[in-house]
DNA sequence: CGTTCAATTGAGAGCGATCAAGTTTAGTGG
DNA sequence: CCACTAAACTTGATCGCTCTCAATTGAACG
Protein backbone atom coordinates (compact mmCIF):
# COMPACT_ATOMS: atom_id res chain seq x y z
CA UNK A 1 0.00 0.00 0.00
CA UNK A 2 2.78 2.85 0.84
CA UNK A 3 4.39 1.45 -2.67
CA UNK A 4 1.06 1.90 -4.49
CA UNK A 5 1.49 5.59 -3.37
CA UNK A 6 4.30 5.77 -5.24
CA UNK A 7 2.40 4.80 -8.40
CA UNK A 8 1.94 8.45 -10.25
CA UNK A 9 -0.86 8.52 -12.93
CA UNK A 10 0.42 10.23 -15.69
CA UNK A 11 -2.65 12.32 -17.15
CA UNK A 12 -0.75 14.15 -19.01
CA UNK A 13 -1.41 12.99 -23.36
CA UNK A 14 -0.33 9.75 -22.97
CA UNK A 15 2.25 7.64 -25.34
CA UNK A 16 0.54 6.95 -28.59
CA UNK A 17 0.69 3.39 -29.04
CA UNK A 18 1.73 3.91 -32.80
CA UNK A 19 4.43 5.95 -31.52
CA UNK A 20 6.19 4.16 -28.53
CA UNK A 21 9.60 4.51 -29.16
CA UNK A 22 9.56 0.20 -28.19
CA UNK A 23 7.50 -0.69 -30.25
CA UNK A 24 9.71 0.55 -33.10
CA UNK A 25 12.32 -1.40 -32.04
CA UNK A 26 12.50 -4.20 -34.88
CA UNK A 27 12.41 -6.73 -31.87
CA UNK A 28 8.99 -6.43 -32.22
CA UNK A 29 6.58 -8.00 -34.37
CA UNK A 30 4.58 -4.82 -36.33
CA UNK A 31 1.27 -4.50 -35.23
CA UNK A 32 -1.79 -3.93 -37.82
CA UNK A 33 -3.70 -0.72 -37.32
CA UNK A 34 -6.47 -2.43 -35.53
CA UNK A 35 -4.29 -3.94 -33.32
CA UNK A 36 -2.72 -0.97 -32.47
CA UNK A 37 -6.20 1.40 -31.80
CA UNK A 38 -7.01 -1.59 -29.88
CA UNK A 39 -4.02 -1.72 -27.58
CA UNK A 40 -4.72 1.95 -27.16
CA UNK A 41 -7.90 1.68 -26.42
CA UNK A 42 -6.76 -1.18 -23.68
CA UNK A 43 -3.95 0.97 -22.17
CA UNK A 44 -5.43 3.25 -19.36
CA UNK A 45 -3.16 5.33 -17.74
CA UNK A 46 0.90 5.60 -18.35
CA UNK A 47 2.38 5.68 -14.83
CA UNK A 48 5.74 6.23 -13.71
CA UNK A 49 6.85 4.71 -10.74
CA UNK A 50 10.26 5.46 -8.53
CA UNK A 51 12.95 3.11 -7.52
CA UNK A 52 11.40 0.72 -4.84
CA UNK A 53 8.09 1.25 -5.80
CA UNK A 54 5.38 -1.76 -5.01
CA UNK A 55 4.23 -2.14 -8.59
CA UNK A 56 2.43 -5.31 -7.57
CA UNK A 57 1.82 -6.57 -4.52
CA UNK A 58 1.02 -10.30 -3.26
CA UNK A 59 -2.31 -11.68 -2.48
CA UNK A 60 -3.64 -8.54 -3.30
CA UNK A 61 -6.23 -8.20 -6.37
CA UNK A 62 -4.98 -5.73 -8.82
CA UNK A 63 -7.44 -4.28 -11.35
CA UNK A 64 -4.17 -3.53 -13.76
CA UNK A 65 -2.00 -5.24 -16.20
CA UNK A 66 1.50 -3.35 -17.02
CA UNK A 67 3.22 -3.44 -19.98
CA UNK A 68 7.08 -2.23 -18.99
CA UNK A 69 7.61 0.33 -21.60
CA UNK A 70 11.10 1.15 -19.46
CA UNK A 71 13.19 0.63 -16.84
CA UNK A 72 13.96 -2.60 -14.66
CA UNK A 73 11.36 -4.30 -12.04
CA UNK A 74 11.97 -7.69 -10.79
CA UNK A 75 8.96 -10.49 -9.93
CA UNK A 76 9.65 -11.71 -5.86
CA UNK A 77 7.90 -13.64 -3.23
CA UNK A 78 8.50 -12.99 0.28
CA UNK A 79 8.63 -15.13 3.42
CA UNK A 80 7.51 -14.38 6.54
CA UNK A 81 11.14 -13.29 8.00
CA UNK A 82 13.34 -11.68 5.88
CA UNK A 83 13.81 -13.93 3.28
CA UNK A 84 12.88 -13.51 -0.31
CA UNK A 85 13.41 -14.57 -3.67
CA UNK A 86 13.61 -12.86 -6.78
CA UNK A 87 11.48 -14.45 -9.42
CA UNK A 88 12.97 -13.15 -12.30
CA UNK A 89 13.98 -9.40 -13.57
CA UNK A 90 11.62 -7.63 -16.13
CA UNK A 91 12.80 -5.62 -18.96
CA UNK A 92 11.58 -3.46 -21.11
CA UNK A 93 8.27 -5.19 -22.96
CA UNK A 94 7.44 -7.61 -20.60
CA UNK A 95 3.93 -7.86 -19.84
CA UNK A 96 3.38 -7.53 -15.40
CA UNK A 97 0.47 -9.04 -13.69
CA UNK A 98 -1.34 -11.57 -15.99
CA UNK A 99 -1.72 -14.21 -13.22
CA UNK A 100 -3.51 -11.70 -11.37
CA UNK A 101 -5.38 -10.42 -14.71
CA UNK A 102 -6.32 -14.63 -14.86
CA UNK A 103 -6.80 -15.82 -11.21
CA UNK A 104 -8.17 -13.38 -8.97
CA UNK A 105 -5.17 -12.84 -6.45
CA UNK A 106 -1.59 -12.81 -7.38
CA UNK A 107 0.98 -14.97 -5.47
CA UNK A 108 3.83 -12.58 -5.75
CA UNK A 109 5.17 -9.20 -5.97
CA UNK A 110 6.74 -6.52 -8.29
CA UNK A 111 8.99 -3.84 -7.36
CA UNK A 112 10.63 -1.16 -9.74
CA UNK A 113 14.31 -1.27 -9.14
CA UNK A 114 14.97 1.88 -11.28
CA UNK A 115 12.34 4.54 -12.42
CA UNK A 116 10.09 2.99 -13.98
CA UNK A 117 7.50 3.92 -16.68
CA UNK A 118 4.49 1.06 -17.28
CA UNK A 119 1.68 1.45 -19.92
CA UNK A 120 -2.03 0.06 -17.30
CA UNK A 121 -4.11 -1.85 -19.16
CA UNK A 122 -7.69 -2.69 -17.68
CA UNK A 123 -7.96 -5.92 -16.59
CA UNK A 124 -11.63 -6.24 -17.04
CA UNK A 125 -11.17 -5.91 -20.57
CA UNK A 126 -9.39 -8.90 -21.16
CA UNK A 127 -12.00 -10.56 -22.12
CA UNK A 128 -12.85 -7.99 -24.37
CA UNK A 129 -9.22 -8.73 -26.30
CA UNK A 130 -9.81 -12.38 -26.10
CA UNK A 131 -12.79 -11.92 -27.68
CA UNK A 132 -12.62 -9.89 -30.62
CA UNK A 133 -8.33 -9.95 -31.17
CA UNK A 134 -7.17 -13.17 -31.14
CA UNK A 135 -3.60 -12.24 -32.27
CA UNK A 136 -3.50 -10.13 -29.67
CA UNK A 137 -4.35 -13.18 -27.04
CA UNK A 138 -1.91 -15.29 -28.75
CA UNK A 139 0.24 -12.75 -28.06
CA UNK A 140 -0.47 -12.78 -24.36
CA UNK A 141 -0.39 -16.42 -24.12
CA UNK A 142 3.47 -15.81 -25.80
CA UNK A 143 3.96 -13.80 -23.17
CA UNK A 144 3.17 -15.83 -20.15
CA UNK A 145 4.85 -18.66 -21.83
CA UNK A 146 8.01 -16.93 -22.32
CA UNK A 147 7.55 -15.44 -18.68
CA UNK A 148 7.85 -19.51 -17.50
CA UNK A 149 10.29 -19.98 -19.85
CA UNK A 150 12.33 -17.84 -17.50
CA UNK A 151 12.04 -19.17 -13.99
CA UNK A 152 12.38 -22.08 -15.39
CA UNK A 153 15.65 -21.46 -16.07
CA UNK A 154 16.41 -19.30 -12.92
CA UNK A 155 15.18 -22.68 -10.87
CA UNK A 156 17.64 -24.72 -12.49
CA UNK A 157 20.06 -22.41 -11.81
CA UNK A 158 19.47 -22.06 -8.20
CA UNK A 159 18.48 -25.95 -7.68
CA UNK A 160 21.54 -27.22 -9.02
CA UNK A 161 24.54 -24.61 -10.06
CA UNK A 162 27.08 -23.95 -8.18
CA UNK A 163 27.52 -20.04 -7.05
CA UNK A 164 29.93 -19.31 -9.98
CA UNK A 165 27.19 -20.85 -12.19
CA UNK A 166 24.58 -19.01 -10.91
CA UNK A 167 26.08 -15.61 -10.94
CA UNK A 168 27.18 -16.49 -14.68
CA UNK A 169 23.51 -17.50 -15.95
CA UNK A 170 22.38 -14.62 -14.64
CA UNK A 171 24.76 -12.13 -16.22
CA UNK A 172 24.30 -14.30 -19.81
CA UNK A 173 20.51 -14.06 -19.49
CA UNK A 174 20.76 -10.03 -18.83
CA UNK A 175 23.52 -9.76 -21.27
CA UNK A 176 21.17 -12.15 -23.85
CA UNK A 177 18.18 -9.96 -23.26
CA UNK A 178 19.37 -6.07 -23.15
CA UNK A 179 21.53 -7.04 -26.15
CA UNK A 180 17.98 -7.92 -28.34
CA UNK A 181 16.84 -4.29 -26.86
CA UNK A 182 19.88 -2.92 -28.21
CA UNK A 183 21.09 -1.94 -24.61
CA UNK A 184 24.43 -3.42 -24.64
CA UNK A 185 27.33 -1.79 -26.06
CA UNK A 186 30.20 -3.56 -26.73
CA UNK A 187 29.79 -6.56 -23.92
CA UNK A 188 29.25 -4.03 -21.14
CA UNK A 189 25.20 -3.23 -20.25
CA UNK A 190 24.23 -0.98 -17.17
CA UNK A 191 22.88 -3.04 -14.68
CA UNK A 192 20.69 -1.36 -11.75
CA UNK A 193 20.57 -4.05 -9.53
CA UNK A 194 22.67 -4.31 -6.56
CA UNK A 195 24.41 -7.34 -5.34
CA UNK A 196 21.21 -7.53 -2.77
CA UNK A 197 19.36 -8.11 -5.44
CA UNK A 198 21.30 -10.45 -7.33
CA UNK A 199 22.08 -12.83 -4.38
CA UNK A 200 18.03 -12.96 -3.77
CA UNK A 201 17.52 -13.95 -7.42
CA UNK A 202 20.32 -16.89 -7.18
CA UNK A 203 19.33 -18.16 -3.39
CA UNK A 204 22.82 -16.77 -2.51
CA UNK A 205 24.21 -14.69 1.08
CA UNK A 206 24.75 -11.06 -0.03
CA UNK A 207 28.59 -12.31 1.37
CA UNK A 208 28.96 -14.76 -0.78
CA UNK A 209 27.53 -13.58 -3.83
CA UNK A 210 30.02 -10.76 -3.24
CA UNK A 211 33.09 -12.85 -2.92
CA UNK A 212 31.45 -15.06 -5.96
CA UNK A 213 31.83 -12.29 -8.54
CA UNK A 214 35.45 -11.38 -7.02
CA UNK A 215 36.27 -14.59 -7.87
CA UNK A 216 35.03 -14.33 -11.46
CA UNK A 217 36.65 -10.80 -12.18
CA UNK A 218 39.94 -11.97 -10.76
CA UNK A 219 39.70 -15.18 -13.33
CA UNK A 220 38.37 -12.41 -16.35
CA UNK A 221 35.14 -14.07 -16.63
CA UNK A 222 33.38 -10.91 -16.05
CA UNK A 223 33.93 -7.63 -15.41
CA UNK A 224 32.25 -5.50 -12.35
CA UNK A 225 31.29 -1.80 -11.17
CA UNK A 226 28.47 -1.17 -8.62
CA UNK A 227 26.23 0.04 -12.27
CA UNK A 228 27.85 -2.25 -14.99
CA UNK A 229 28.10 -5.18 -15.51
CA UNK A 230 30.65 -6.10 -18.70
CA UNK A 231 31.21 -9.83 -19.82
CA UNK A 232 34.94 -10.95 -20.34
CA UNK A 233 34.83 -14.28 -21.41
CA UNK A 234 31.65 -15.31 -23.31
CA UNK A 235 32.92 -18.01 -24.68
CA UNK A 236 33.86 -19.42 -21.33
CA UNK A 237 30.75 -18.32 -19.42
CA UNK A 238 28.57 -19.98 -21.76
CA UNK A 239 30.48 -23.34 -21.71
CA UNK A 240 30.71 -23.47 -17.49
CA UNK A 241 26.75 -22.47 -17.24
CA UNK A 242 25.41 -24.55 -20.33
CA UNK A 243 23.21 -21.25 -21.52
CA UNK A 244 22.95 -20.54 -25.46
CA UNK A 245 22.41 -17.82 -26.83
CA UNK A 246 18.92 -16.56 -26.75
CA UNK A 247 17.07 -16.78 -29.97
CA UNK A 248 16.20 -13.02 -31.59
CA UNK A 249 13.05 -13.76 -33.56
CA UNK A 250 10.31 -11.22 -33.18
CA UNK A 251 8.18 -10.83 -30.29
CA UNK A 252 4.89 -9.15 -29.59
CA UNK A 253 4.50 -5.81 -27.26
CA UNK A 254 1.58 -5.00 -25.93
CA UNK B 1 13.63 -40.37 -29.18
CA UNK B 2 14.01 -43.93 -27.14
CA UNK B 3 11.47 -42.15 -25.57
CA UNK B 4 9.38 -41.29 -27.97
CA UNK B 5 9.73 -44.50 -29.03
CA UNK B 6 7.60 -45.59 -25.64
CA UNK B 7 4.13 -43.28 -26.79
CA UNK B 8 2.01 -45.26 -28.03
CA UNK B 9 -0.52 -43.92 -29.84
CA UNK B 10 -4.34 -45.94 -29.16
CA UNK B 11 -6.24 -45.83 -32.18
CA UNK B 12 -9.38 -47.90 -30.49
CA UNK B 13 -12.74 -45.89 -30.49
CA UNK B 14 -11.05 -42.74 -27.83
CA UNK B 15 -12.74 -41.14 -25.05
CA UNK B 16 -15.74 -39.03 -26.09
CA UNK B 17 -14.43 -35.51 -24.49
CA UNK B 18 -18.21 -35.11 -23.14
CA UNK B 19 -17.46 -38.62 -21.71
CA UNK B 20 -14.09 -37.57 -19.93
CA UNK B 21 -13.75 -39.04 -16.21
CA UNK B 22 -11.84 -36.34 -15.11
CA UNK B 23 -13.77 -33.88 -16.51
CA UNK B 24 -17.15 -35.02 -14.78
CA UNK B 25 -14.82 -33.55 -11.35
CA UNK B 26 -16.60 -30.69 -10.45
CA UNK B 27 -13.27 -29.30 -9.94
CA UNK B 28 -13.21 -28.78 -13.94
CA UNK B 29 -15.89 -25.93 -15.34
CA UNK B 30 -18.57 -27.26 -17.05
CA UNK B 31 -17.89 -26.65 -20.88
CA UNK B 32 -20.73 -25.90 -23.40
CA UNK B 33 -21.48 -28.64 -26.51
CA UNK B 34 -20.00 -25.65 -28.57
CA UNK B 35 -16.83 -26.00 -27.22
CA UNK B 36 -16.89 -29.71 -26.40
CA UNK B 37 -16.88 -30.64 -29.55
CA UNK B 38 -14.17 -28.17 -30.41
CA UNK B 39 -12.04 -29.87 -28.46
CA UNK B 40 -13.26 -32.81 -29.65
CA UNK B 41 -11.78 -32.36 -32.73
CA UNK B 42 -8.75 -30.81 -31.52
CA UNK B 43 -7.89 -33.62 -30.31
CA UNK B 44 -5.84 -36.20 -32.48
CA UNK B 45 -5.17 -39.00 -30.59
CA UNK B 46 -4.98 -40.47 -27.20
CA UNK B 47 -1.74 -41.85 -25.97
CA UNK B 48 -0.41 -43.54 -23.17
CA UNK B 49 3.23 -43.98 -22.12
CA UNK B 50 5.25 -46.23 -19.64
CA UNK B 51 6.93 -44.70 -16.40
CA UNK B 52 10.48 -43.08 -17.44
CA UNK B 53 9.09 -42.69 -21.23
CA UNK B 54 9.77 -38.99 -22.34
CA UNK B 55 6.82 -37.14 -23.65
CA UNK B 56 8.28 -34.30 -24.84
CA UNK B 57 12.24 -33.55 -25.03
CA UNK B 58 14.45 -30.26 -24.17
CA UNK B 59 15.13 -28.59 -28.15
CA UNK B 60 13.32 -30.47 -29.85
CA UNK B 61 10.26 -29.05 -31.82
CA UNK B 62 6.71 -31.17 -30.78
CA UNK B 63 4.19 -31.04 -33.22
CA UNK B 64 1.96 -31.93 -29.97
CA UNK B 65 0.39 -30.30 -27.41
CA UNK B 66 -0.79 -32.57 -24.49
CA UNK B 67 -3.20 -32.97 -21.78
CA UNK B 68 -2.17 -35.29 -18.69
CA UNK B 69 -5.69 -37.53 -18.45
CA UNK B 70 -4.38 -39.90 -15.96
CA UNK B 71 -1.10 -40.56 -14.06
CA UNK B 72 2.25 -38.16 -13.13
CA UNK B 73 4.68 -36.51 -15.42
CA UNK B 74 7.07 -34.18 -14.62
CA UNK B 75 9.08 -31.61 -15.83
CA UNK B 76 12.89 -30.99 -15.99
CA UNK B 77 15.87 -29.48 -17.07
CA UNK B 78 19.23 -31.12 -17.35
CA UNK B 79 22.69 -30.12 -17.46
CA UNK B 80 25.78 -31.95 -19.63
CA UNK B 81 26.73 -33.26 -16.55
CA UNK B 82 24.30 -35.81 -14.52
CA UNK B 83 22.34 -33.13 -12.73
CA UNK B 84 18.82 -32.72 -13.13
CA UNK B 85 15.99 -29.85 -11.59
CA UNK B 86 12.88 -30.76 -11.66
CA UNK B 87 10.37 -28.00 -12.07
CA UNK B 88 7.21 -29.19 -11.36
CA UNK B 89 5.43 -32.32 -11.19
CA UNK B 90 2.45 -32.80 -13.83
CA UNK B 91 -0.97 -34.19 -12.29
CA UNK B 92 -4.43 -34.54 -14.38
CA UNK B 93 -5.51 -32.07 -16.08
CA UNK B 94 -2.36 -30.20 -16.59
CA UNK B 95 -1.26 -29.18 -19.77
CA UNK B 96 2.32 -30.20 -21.32
CA UNK B 97 3.79 -28.55 -24.13
CA UNK B 98 2.70 -24.79 -24.50
CA UNK B 99 6.19 -23.22 -24.39
CA UNK B 100 6.58 -26.03 -27.86
CA UNK B 101 3.38 -24.47 -29.23
CA UNK B 102 4.10 -20.98 -29.01
CA UNK B 103 7.42 -21.41 -29.23
CA UNK B 104 9.38 -23.85 -32.04
CA UNK B 105 11.51 -25.22 -29.60
CA UNK B 106 10.83 -26.42 -25.59
CA UNK B 107 13.48 -25.63 -23.24
CA UNK B 108 12.81 -28.43 -20.70
CA UNK B 109 11.56 -31.84 -21.16
CA UNK B 110 8.93 -34.12 -19.68
CA UNK B 111 9.07 -37.73 -18.45
CA UNK B 112 6.12 -39.93 -17.41
CA UNK B 113 6.41 -41.03 -13.75
CA UNK B 114 3.70 -42.94 -13.65
CA UNK B 115 1.77 -44.57 -16.65
CA UNK B 116 0.09 -41.92 -17.89
CA UNK B 117 -2.49 -41.52 -20.87
CA UNK B 118 -2.33 -38.00 -22.47
CA UNK B 119 -4.76 -35.99 -24.79
CA UNK B 120 -2.85 -35.09 -27.99
CA UNK B 121 -4.01 -32.46 -29.54
CA UNK B 122 -2.99 -30.58 -32.87
CA UNK B 123 -0.40 -27.92 -32.32
CA UNK B 124 -0.92 -26.23 -35.70
CA UNK B 125 -4.48 -26.20 -34.87
CA UNK B 126 -3.85 -23.83 -32.06
CA UNK B 127 -4.46 -20.58 -33.71
CA UNK B 128 -7.56 -21.86 -34.96
CA UNK B 129 -8.58 -22.13 -31.29
CA UNK B 130 -7.67 -18.27 -30.71
CA UNK B 131 -9.14 -17.03 -33.31
CA UNK B 132 -12.86 -19.14 -33.18
CA UNK B 133 -12.69 -20.10 -29.28
CA UNK B 134 -12.02 -17.11 -26.81
CA UNK B 135 -12.99 -19.02 -23.87
CA UNK B 136 -11.36 -21.49 -24.72
CA UNK B 137 -7.85 -19.64 -25.73
CA UNK B 138 -8.62 -17.89 -22.17
CA UNK B 139 -8.69 -21.06 -20.77
CA UNK B 140 -5.14 -22.12 -22.12
CA UNK B 141 -3.92 -18.49 -20.82
CA UNK B 142 -5.14 -19.43 -17.48
CA UNK B 143 -3.28 -23.03 -17.37
CA UNK B 144 -0.11 -21.44 -18.78
CA UNK B 145 -0.24 -18.77 -15.82
CA UNK B 146 -0.85 -21.59 -13.54
CA UNK B 147 1.96 -23.11 -14.76
CA UNK B 148 4.34 -20.37 -14.19
CA UNK B 149 2.47 -20.01 -11.02
CA UNK B 150 3.64 -23.59 -9.50
CA UNK B 151 7.31 -22.76 -10.58
CA UNK B 152 7.46 -19.59 -8.87
CA UNK B 153 6.16 -21.51 -5.97
CA UNK B 154 9.42 -23.82 -6.31
CA UNK B 155 11.74 -21.25 -6.98
CA UNK B 156 11.35 -19.84 -3.98
CA UNK B 157 11.44 -23.18 -2.33
CA UNK B 158 14.62 -24.06 -3.54
CA UNK B 159 16.40 -20.50 -3.04
CA UNK B 160 15.19 -19.73 0.27
CA UNK B 161 13.69 -22.42 2.30
CA UNK B 162 16.10 -25.06 4.57
CA UNK B 163 15.30 -28.60 3.36
CA UNK B 164 12.93 -29.59 5.95
CA UNK B 165 10.79 -26.72 4.83
CA UNK B 166 11.33 -27.57 1.20
CA UNK B 167 10.33 -31.42 1.74
CA UNK B 168 7.11 -29.83 3.83
CA UNK B 169 6.16 -27.31 0.63
CA UNK B 170 6.60 -29.96 -1.75
CA UNK B 171 4.19 -32.54 0.01
CA UNK B 172 1.67 -29.66 1.11
CA UNK B 173 1.76 -28.82 -2.66
CA UNK B 174 1.08 -32.37 -3.95
CA UNK B 175 -1.43 -33.10 -0.92
CA UNK B 176 -3.39 -29.67 -2.00
CA UNK B 177 -3.42 -30.73 -5.63
CA UNK B 178 -4.29 -34.40 -5.09
CA UNK B 179 -7.31 -33.05 -2.98
CA UNK B 180 -8.54 -30.88 -5.59
CA UNK B 181 -8.63 -34.32 -7.43
CA UNK B 182 -10.40 -36.15 -4.91
CA UNK B 183 -7.30 -38.35 -4.36
CA UNK B 184 -6.60 -37.83 -1.19
CA UNK B 185 -8.12 -39.81 1.18
CA UNK B 186 -7.51 -38.68 5.18
CA UNK B 187 -4.46 -36.89 4.29
CA UNK B 188 -2.79 -39.87 2.80
CA UNK B 189 -1.95 -39.53 -1.20
CA UNK B 190 0.01 -42.40 -3.37
CA UNK B 191 3.42 -40.89 -3.98
CA UNK B 192 5.01 -42.53 -7.26
CA UNK B 193 7.83 -40.15 -6.66
CA UNK B 194 11.26 -41.97 -5.58
CA UNK B 195 13.53 -40.10 -3.48
CA UNK B 196 15.39 -39.35 -6.15
CA UNK B 197 12.66 -37.65 -8.27
CA UNK B 198 11.98 -35.85 -4.70
CA UNK B 199 15.59 -34.78 -4.37
CA UNK B 200 15.63 -33.30 -8.01
CA UNK B 201 12.67 -31.22 -7.35
CA UNK B 202 13.92 -29.97 -4.36
CA UNK B 203 17.76 -29.02 -5.27
CA UNK B 204 19.20 -31.85 -2.80
CA UNK B 205 21.06 -34.93 -2.89
CA UNK B 206 19.16 -38.11 -2.59
CA UNK B 207 20.83 -38.35 0.89
CA UNK B 208 20.10 -35.35 2.32
CA UNK B 209 16.50 -35.44 1.38
CA UNK B 210 16.19 -39.29 2.95
CA UNK B 211 17.51 -37.94 5.73
CA UNK B 212 15.45 -34.68 5.68
CA UNK B 213 12.56 -37.09 5.69
CA UNK B 214 13.68 -39.51 8.88
CA UNK B 215 14.04 -36.35 10.52
CA UNK B 216 10.15 -35.22 9.57
CA UNK B 217 8.82 -38.56 10.13
CA UNK B 218 10.08 -38.81 13.57
CA UNK B 219 8.83 -35.44 14.87
CA UNK B 220 5.63 -36.37 13.56
CA UNK B 221 5.52 -33.80 10.63
CA UNK B 222 4.94 -36.43 7.28
CA UNK B 223 4.51 -40.21 7.49
CA UNK B 224 6.45 -41.94 4.57
CA UNK B 225 6.36 -45.25 2.78
CA UNK B 226 7.88 -45.63 -0.57
CA UNK B 227 4.57 -45.61 -2.48
CA UNK B 228 2.42 -43.10 -0.44
CA UNK B 229 2.64 -39.67 1.65
CA UNK B 230 0.80 -39.16 4.92
CA UNK B 231 0.52 -35.18 6.41
CA UNK B 232 1.36 -35.87 10.04
CA UNK B 233 0.82 -32.32 11.16
CA UNK B 234 -0.87 -30.27 8.77
CA UNK B 235 -0.79 -26.97 11.12
CA UNK B 236 2.78 -27.30 11.66
CA UNK B 237 3.39 -27.73 8.08
CA UNK B 238 2.12 -25.00 6.97
CA UNK B 239 3.33 -22.40 9.36
CA UNK B 240 6.61 -24.28 8.83
CA UNK B 241 6.39 -23.68 5.49
CA UNK B 242 4.31 -20.88 4.90
CA UNK B 243 2.06 -22.25 2.56
CA UNK B 244 -1.67 -21.48 2.55
CA UNK B 245 -3.90 -23.84 1.24
CA UNK B 246 -4.82 -23.83 -2.44
CA UNK B 247 -7.89 -22.17 -3.18
CA UNK B 248 -10.33 -24.79 -4.87
CA UNK B 249 -12.51 -22.88 -7.54
CA UNK B 250 -13.03 -24.31 -11.02
CA UNK B 251 -10.53 -24.53 -13.14
CA UNK B 252 -10.58 -25.34 -17.41
CA UNK B 253 -9.33 -28.95 -18.75
CA UNK B 254 -9.00 -29.29 -22.29
C1' DC C 1 30.81 16.12 8.31
C1' DG C 2 27.51 12.66 10.40
C1' DT C 3 24.46 9.28 8.37
C1' DT C 4 23.20 5.73 5.51
C1' DC C 5 23.51 2.27 2.16
C1' DA C 6 26.33 -0.70 -1.03
C1' DA C 7 30.41 -3.13 -1.45
C1' DT C 8 34.25 -5.62 0.55
C1' DT C 9 36.97 -8.73 3.39
C1' DG C 10 38.17 -12.02 7.24
C1' DA C 11 37.00 -15.70 10.46
C1' DG C 12 34.41 -19.40 12.00
C1' DA C 13 30.26 -22.34 11.95
C1' DG C 14 26.96 -25.33 9.81
C1' DC C 15 23.90 -27.25 6.43
C1' DG C 16 23.97 -30.09 2.98
C1' DA C 17 27.23 -32.69 -0.33
C1' DT C 18 29.96 -36.63 -1.16
C1' DC C 19 31.77 -41.12 -0.08
C1' DA C 20 30.91 -45.66 1.45
C1' DA C 21 28.45 -49.35 3.13
C1' DG C 22 24.29 -51.79 4.33
C1' DT C 23 19.33 -53.09 4.17
C1' DT C 24 14.90 -53.68 2.39
C1' DT C 25 11.78 -54.54 -1.48
C1' DA C 26 10.35 -56.15 -5.81
C1' DG C 27 11.02 -58.76 -9.64
C1' DT C 28 13.10 -62.88 -12.17
C1' DG C 29 14.28 -67.26 -13.19
C1' DG C 30 15.51 -71.77 -11.63
C1' DC D 1 9.45 -71.56 -3.06
C1' DC D 2 13.98 -70.13 -3.06
C1' DA D 3 18.32 -67.95 -4.84
C1' DC D 4 19.75 -63.98 -7.50
C1' DT D 5 19.55 -59.18 -8.99
C1' DA D 6 18.60 -54.55 -9.28
C1' DA D 7 16.57 -50.55 -7.61
C1' DA D 8 15.17 -47.82 -3.82
C1' DC D 9 15.91 -46.67 0.66
C1' DT D 10 18.96 -46.07 5.03
C1' DT D 11 22.64 -44.79 7.80
C1' DG D 12 27.33 -43.29 9.31
C1' DA D 13 31.47 -40.51 8.52
C1' DT D 14 33.74 -36.77 6.57
C1' DC D 15 34.32 -32.82 3.44
C1' DG D 16 33.46 -28.28 1.82
C1' DC D 17 30.56 -24.75 -0.13
C1' DT D 18 27.97 -21.38 1.55
C1' DC D 19 26.15 -18.97 5.65
C1' DT D 20 26.48 -15.97 9.54
C1' DC D 21 28.86 -12.76 12.30
C1' DA D 22 31.75 -8.82 12.45
C1' DA D 23 34.31 -4.96 10.71
C1' DT D 24 35.97 -1.74 7.44
C1' DT D 25 35.82 1.10 3.38
C1' DG D 26 33.73 4.12 0.09
C1' DA D 27 30.30 6.86 -2.05
C1' DA D 28 26.04 9.64 -1.87
C1' DC D 29 23.38 12.90 0.63
C1' DG D 30 21.44 16.25 3.61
Amino acid sequence: LIGRAALKSDHRPRTDCAQCPLRKLSLFRPFSDEELSFVQRFKVAELKAKPGATILQEGQDSPHLYTLLAGWAFRFKALPDDRRQILDFALPGNLLGMQGAVFEKIEHSVEALTEVTLCAFDRARLWELFNHHPSLAFDVAWLASRGEHFVDGNLLAVGRQTAEERVGHLFLQLYDRLAALGAVEGKKFACPASQRHIADALGLSLVHTNKTIQRMRRKGLIRWSPDSVEIGDEGKLRAMTGRREDDRRMRPLL
